[in-house]
DNA sequence: CAGGATCCGATCGGATACTG
DNA sequence: CAGTATCCGATCGGATCCTG
Protein backbone atom coordinates (compact mmCIF):
# COMPACT_ATOMS: atom_id res chain seq x y z
CA UNK A 1 0.00 0.00 0.00
CA UNK A 2 0.96 3.39 -0.89
CA UNK A 3 1.45 6.17 2.02
CA UNK A 4 2.19 8.94 -0.24
CA UNK A 5 0.03 11.93 -0.32
CA UNK A 6 -2.16 13.23 -3.25
CA UNK A 7 -0.61 16.73 -2.59
CA UNK A 8 3.54 14.37 -2.31
CA UNK A 9 2.66 12.67 -5.83
CA UNK A 10 1.79 15.89 -7.34
CA UNK A 11 5.35 17.56 -5.97
CA UNK A 12 7.07 14.42 -7.98
CA UNK A 13 5.05 15.17 -11.02
CA UNK A 14 7.62 17.17 -12.64
CA UNK A 15 9.88 14.56 -12.58
CA UNK A 16 7.97 11.74 -14.18
CA UNK A 17 6.60 13.79 -17.21
CA UNK A 18 9.00 15.80 -20.08
CA UNK A 19 7.52 16.94 -23.14
CA UNK A 20 10.17 17.46 -24.88
CA UNK A 21 9.81 13.54 -25.07
CA UNK A 22 7.56 13.13 -28.23
CA UNK A 23 6.20 9.77 -26.67
CA UNK A 24 5.63 11.41 -23.11
CA UNK A 25 1.80 12.01 -23.02
CA UNK A 26 2.13 15.64 -21.47
CA UNK A 27 3.61 16.47 -25.41
CA UNK A 28 0.17 15.62 -26.82
CA UNK A 29 -1.55 17.64 -23.80
CA UNK A 30 0.88 20.73 -24.71
CA UNK A 31 0.12 20.05 -28.50
CA UNK A 32 -3.72 19.88 -27.52
CA UNK A 33 -3.41 23.32 -25.12
CA UNK A 34 -1.32 25.14 -27.80
CA UNK A 35 -4.17 26.19 -29.61
CA UNK A 36 -5.45 30.06 -30.30
CA UNK A 37 -9.10 29.05 -30.05
CA UNK A 38 -8.30 27.23 -26.69
CA UNK A 39 -6.68 30.09 -25.13
CA UNK A 40 -9.38 32.86 -26.25
CA UNK A 41 -12.23 30.75 -25.20
CA UNK A 42 -10.77 29.83 -21.53
CA UNK A 43 -9.78 33.37 -20.79
CA UNK A 44 -13.20 34.44 -22.12
CA UNK A 45 -14.66 32.64 -19.37
CA UNK A 46 -12.31 34.22 -16.86
CA UNK A 47 -14.69 36.10 -15.02
CA UNK A 48 -18.16 34.31 -15.65
CA UNK A 49 -19.77 31.57 -17.14
CA UNK A 50 -21.00 32.68 -21.00
CA UNK A 51 -23.88 31.33 -22.52
CA UNK A 52 -22.69 29.37 -26.31
CA UNK A 53 -24.10 32.23 -28.09
CA UNK A 54 -22.35 35.17 -25.82
CA UNK A 55 -18.24 33.23 -26.32
CA UNK A 56 -19.16 33.36 -30.10
CA UNK A 57 -19.84 36.51 -29.73
CA UNK A 58 -17.02 37.60 -27.83
CA UNK A 59 -14.86 35.36 -29.38
CA UNK A 60 -14.90 37.51 -32.62
CA UNK A 61 -14.23 35.37 -36.24
CA UNK A 62 -14.59 31.87 -34.17
CA UNK A 63 -17.07 30.10 -36.40
CA UNK A 64 -19.73 27.67 -34.89
CA UNK A 65 -17.37 24.59 -35.87
CA UNK A 66 -14.19 25.89 -34.16
CA UNK A 67 -15.98 26.91 -30.61
CA UNK A 68 -17.93 23.87 -30.37
CA UNK A 69 -14.81 21.55 -31.44
CA UNK A 70 -12.83 23.48 -28.52
CA UNK A 71 -15.38 23.41 -26.01
CA UNK A 72 -15.66 20.18 -26.29
CA UNK A 73 -11.97 19.44 -26.37
CA UNK A 74 -11.73 21.89 -23.14
CA UNK A 75 -14.74 19.60 -21.43
CA UNK A 76 -13.24 16.45 -22.01
CA UNK A 77 -10.12 17.96 -20.15
CA UNK A 78 -11.81 18.59 -17.47
CA UNK A 79 -11.19 22.18 -18.15
CA UNK A 80 -14.33 23.58 -18.45
CA UNK A 81 -18.23 22.32 -17.65
CA UNK A 82 -20.78 22.35 -19.76
CA UNK A 83 -24.30 22.71 -17.95
CA UNK A 84 -27.61 22.22 -20.23
CA UNK A 85 -30.88 24.34 -19.14
CA UNK A 86 -33.79 22.61 -20.67
CA UNK A 87 -35.77 25.39 -21.73
CA UNK A 88 -37.37 27.41 -24.70
CA UNK A 89 -35.49 27.93 -26.31
CA UNK A 90 -32.52 25.71 -24.55
CA UNK A 91 -29.72 27.15 -23.19
CA UNK A 92 -25.78 26.33 -22.29
CA UNK A 93 -23.63 27.65 -20.31
CA UNK A 94 -20.42 27.39 -19.97
CA UNK A 95 -18.30 27.48 -16.83
CA UNK A 96 -14.79 27.28 -15.33
CA UNK A 97 -13.63 24.19 -13.32
CA UNK A 98 -10.84 24.48 -10.38
CA UNK A 99 -8.54 22.31 -12.96
CA UNK A 100 -9.72 24.99 -15.91
CA UNK A 101 -8.97 27.96 -13.76
CA UNK A 102 -5.56 26.83 -12.76
CA UNK A 103 -4.30 26.27 -16.28
CA UNK A 104 -6.05 29.81 -17.29
CA UNK A 105 -3.65 31.88 -15.03
CA UNK A 106 -0.99 30.23 -17.86
CA UNK A 107 -2.98 31.50 -20.50
CA UNK A 108 -4.21 34.69 -19.62
CA UNK A 109 -0.73 35.35 -19.65
CA UNK A 110 -0.27 34.25 -23.00
CA UNK A 111 -3.10 36.50 -24.60
CA UNK A 112 -1.55 39.42 -22.01
CA UNK A 113 1.62 38.90 -23.71
CA UNK A 114 0.70 39.43 -27.22
CA UNK A 115 -1.42 42.22 -26.62
CA UNK A 116 1.20 44.27 -24.61
CA UNK A 117 4.11 43.25 -26.91
CA UNK A 118 2.81 43.40 -30.52
CA UNK A 119 4.34 46.39 -31.43
CA UNK A 120 7.69 45.59 -30.15
CA UNK A 121 6.98 42.03 -32.18
CA UNK A 122 6.15 44.21 -34.91
CA UNK A 123 9.32 46.01 -35.19
CA UNK A 124 11.18 43.28 -35.29
CA UNK A 125 9.50 41.84 -37.91
CA UNK A 126 9.92 44.82 -39.92
CA UNK A 127 13.53 45.15 -39.32
CA UNK A 128 14.01 41.30 -39.87
CA UNK A 129 12.03 41.42 -43.62
CA UNK A 130 13.95 44.52 -44.19
CA UNK A 131 17.25 42.70 -44.71
CA UNK A 132 18.44 41.72 -47.85
CA UNK A 133 18.23 38.19 -48.59
CA UNK A 134 20.89 35.81 -47.64
CA UNK A 135 21.91 38.84 -44.89
CA UNK A 136 25.74 38.21 -43.91
CA UNK A 137 26.04 39.33 -41.19
CA UNK B 1 -0.73 65.26 -36.27
CA UNK B 2 0.10 63.29 -33.42
CA UNK B 3 1.82 64.37 -29.64
CA UNK B 4 1.90 61.23 -28.33
CA UNK B 5 5.52 59.70 -27.28
CA UNK B 6 6.33 55.85 -27.92
CA UNK B 7 6.17 55.66 -24.41
CA UNK B 8 2.80 56.95 -23.96
CA UNK B 9 1.66 54.66 -26.58
CA UNK B 10 3.18 51.93 -24.88
CA UNK B 11 1.62 52.50 -21.34
CA UNK B 12 -2.16 52.39 -23.46
CA UNK B 13 -1.57 49.03 -24.65
CA UNK B 14 -3.70 47.12 -23.21
CA UNK B 15 -6.48 49.22 -24.21
CA UNK B 16 -5.52 49.46 -27.81
CA UNK B 17 -5.27 45.71 -28.60
CA UNK B 18 -7.20 42.86 -28.59
CA UNK B 19 -6.97 39.37 -29.39
CA UNK B 20 -11.07 38.91 -28.74
CA UNK B 21 -11.52 41.11 -31.93
CA UNK B 22 -10.15 39.01 -35.27
CA UNK B 23 -8.49 41.63 -37.23
CA UNK B 24 -6.41 42.60 -33.99
CA UNK B 25 -2.81 42.02 -34.84
CA UNK B 26 -2.41 40.68 -31.38
CA UNK B 27 -4.66 37.95 -32.26
CA UNK B 28 -2.21 36.87 -35.68
CA UNK B 29 0.83 36.70 -32.85
CA UNK B 30 -1.52 34.80 -30.25
CA UNK B 31 -2.21 32.25 -33.57
CA UNK B 32 1.45 32.32 -33.88
CA UNK B 33 2.60 31.39 -30.30
CA UNK B 34 0.31 28.64 -29.38
CA UNK B 35 2.10 26.44 -31.07
CA UNK B 36 3.94 23.14 -29.31
CA UNK B 37 6.83 23.39 -31.17
CA UNK B 38 7.33 27.05 -30.68
CA UNK B 39 7.22 26.67 -27.08
CA UNK B 40 9.26 24.02 -27.07
CA UNK B 41 12.10 25.56 -28.51
CA UNK B 42 12.11 28.93 -26.38
CA UNK B 43 11.71 26.66 -23.57
CA UNK B 44 15.13 24.59 -24.77
CA UNK B 45 16.54 27.97 -24.75
CA UNK B 46 15.74 28.74 -21.04
CA UNK B 47 19.35 28.00 -19.20
CA UNK B 48 22.12 28.76 -22.32
CA UNK B 49 22.34 28.75 -25.74
CA UNK B 50 22.17 25.65 -28.11
CA UNK B 51 23.52 24.63 -31.45
CA UNK B 52 21.15 23.75 -34.16
CA UNK B 53 22.06 20.04 -33.53
CA UNK B 54 21.70 20.26 -29.86
CA UNK B 55 17.96 21.72 -29.89
CA UNK B 56 17.14 18.63 -32.51
CA UNK B 57 18.16 16.47 -30.24
CA UNK B 58 16.70 18.41 -27.18
CA UNK B 59 13.45 17.98 -28.63
CA UNK B 60 12.57 14.82 -29.57
CA UNK B 61 10.72 14.05 -32.72
CA UNK B 62 10.67 17.54 -34.16
CA UNK B 63 11.31 17.36 -37.92
CA UNK B 64 14.14 19.56 -39.52
CA UNK B 65 11.74 21.15 -41.41
CA UNK B 66 9.95 22.24 -38.49
CA UNK B 67 12.72 22.97 -36.03
CA UNK B 68 14.13 25.67 -38.59
CA UNK B 69 10.94 27.36 -39.58
CA UNK B 70 10.36 27.34 -35.80
CA UNK B 71 13.34 28.71 -34.84
CA UNK B 72 13.14 31.41 -38.28
CA UNK B 73 9.63 32.65 -36.73
CA UNK B 74 11.44 33.09 -33.30
CA UNK B 75 13.82 34.78 -34.66
CA UNK B 76 11.88 37.15 -37.25
CA UNK B 77 9.60 37.85 -34.23
CA UNK B 78 12.69 39.34 -32.39
CA UNK B 79 12.53 36.04 -29.40
CA UNK B 80 15.34 34.21 -30.27
CA UNK B 81 18.90 35.31 -31.86
CA UNK B 82 20.70 33.40 -34.59
CA UNK B 83 24.66 33.61 -34.40
CA UNK B 84 26.58 32.17 -37.22
CA UNK B 85 30.33 30.95 -35.91
CA UNK B 86 32.31 30.33 -39.45
CA UNK B 87 34.40 27.80 -39.09
CA UNK B 88 34.96 23.99 -40.67
CA UNK B 89 32.25 22.52 -40.07
CA UNK B 90 30.08 25.66 -39.70
CA UNK B 91 28.31 26.14 -36.25
CA UNK B 92 25.03 27.90 -35.47
CA UNK B 93 23.95 28.78 -32.02
CA UNK B 94 20.63 30.06 -31.00
CA UNK B 95 19.68 32.19 -27.68
CA UNK B 96 17.31 34.36 -25.99
CA UNK B 97 16.93 37.73 -26.93
CA UNK B 98 15.52 39.72 -23.62
CA UNK B 99 12.03 39.93 -25.25
CA UNK B 100 12.21 36.29 -25.67
CA UNK B 101 13.13 35.75 -22.06
CA UNK B 102 9.78 37.65 -20.82
CA UNK B 103 7.94 35.32 -23.15
CA UNK B 104 9.76 32.77 -21.98
CA UNK B 105 8.56 33.32 -18.64
CA UNK B 106 5.08 32.49 -19.44
CA UNK B 107 5.57 29.22 -21.98
CA UNK B 108 7.66 27.93 -19.63
CA UNK B 109 4.23 28.09 -17.43
CA UNK B 110 2.45 26.40 -19.90
CA UNK B 111 5.14 23.27 -20.14
CA UNK B 112 5.34 22.62 -16.92
CA UNK B 113 1.32 22.90 -16.40
CA UNK B 114 1.05 20.12 -19.02
CA UNK B 115 3.35 17.84 -17.46
CA UNK B 116 2.09 18.59 -13.52
CA UNK B 117 -1.30 17.62 -14.68
CA UNK B 118 -1.51 15.50 -17.19
CA UNK B 119 -2.77 12.69 -14.72
CA UNK B 120 -5.94 14.55 -13.78
CA UNK B 121 -6.62 15.46 -17.46
CA UNK B 122 -6.69 12.21 -18.40
CA UNK B 123 -8.16 11.23 -15.55
CA UNK B 124 -11.10 13.67 -16.64
CA UNK B 125 -10.76 12.40 -20.47
CA UNK B 126 -11.66 8.80 -19.19
CA UNK B 127 -14.53 9.50 -17.82
CA UNK B 128 -15.67 11.74 -20.59
CA UNK B 129 -14.70 8.98 -23.08
CA UNK B 130 -16.63 6.50 -21.06
CA UNK B 131 -20.26 8.16 -20.66
CA UNK B 132 -22.93 7.02 -22.95
CA UNK B 133 -23.40 8.92 -26.15
CA UNK B 134 -26.19 11.44 -26.11
CA UNK B 135 -26.02 11.19 -22.58
CA UNK B 136 -28.59 12.76 -20.84
CA UNK B 137 -27.57 14.46 -17.29
C1' DC C 1 26.79 20.85 -39.49
C1' DA C 2 22.94 23.47 -40.71
C1' DG C 3 20.01 23.92 -43.41
C1' DG C 4 17.03 24.57 -48.47
C1' DA C 5 13.67 22.48 -51.72
C1' DT C 6 10.05 19.44 -52.96
C1' DC C 7 6.47 16.02 -52.71
C1' DC C 8 2.34 14.68 -50.67
C1' DG C 9 -0.80 12.69 -47.25
C1' DA C 10 -3.14 14.36 -43.05
C1' DT C 11 -5.32 17.68 -40.55
C1' DC C 12 -7.30 22.30 -39.97
C1' DG C 13 -10.85 25.21 -40.41
C1' DG C 14 -14.38 28.13 -42.91
C1' DA C 15 -18.84 27.95 -45.46
C1' DT C 16 -23.07 25.95 -45.96
C1' DA C 17 -27.16 23.23 -45.02
C1' DC C 18 -29.95 20.92 -41.68
C1' DT C 19 -32.03 19.63 -36.71
C1' DG C 20 -34.29 19.24 -31.81
C1' DC D 1 -30.59 28.57 -29.29
C1' DA D 2 -27.13 25.32 -29.68
C1' DG D 3 -25.59 22.59 -31.99
C1' DT D 4 -24.51 18.27 -36.02
C1' DA D 5 -23.01 16.92 -40.66
C1' DT D 6 -20.64 17.52 -44.92
C1' DC D 7 -17.90 19.53 -48.46
C1' DC D 8 -13.58 21.22 -49.68
C1' DG D 9 -9.73 24.47 -50.17
C1' DA D 10 -5.73 25.83 -47.34
C1' DT D 11 -2.22 24.84 -44.37
C1' DC D 12 0.55 21.66 -41.57
C1' DG D 13 4.07 18.74 -41.18
C1' DG D 14 6.82 14.41 -42.02
C1' DA D 15 9.87 12.09 -45.44
C1' DT D 16 13.18 12.45 -48.78
C1' DC D 17 16.81 14.39 -51.56
C1' DC D 18 20.25 17.93 -52.15
C1' DT D 19 23.92 21.77 -50.85
C1' DG D 20 27.77 25.08 -48.95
Amino acid sequence: MSTTTAEQRRRMAKSEYDAYLSTCPSRQLLATLSDKWIVLALTALETQPLRYSELRRKIAGVSQKMLTQTLRALERDGLVERSVKISVPISVTYSMTPLGHSLLRVVAQLKSWAEDNIEEVRAAQNTFDARPPQGKL
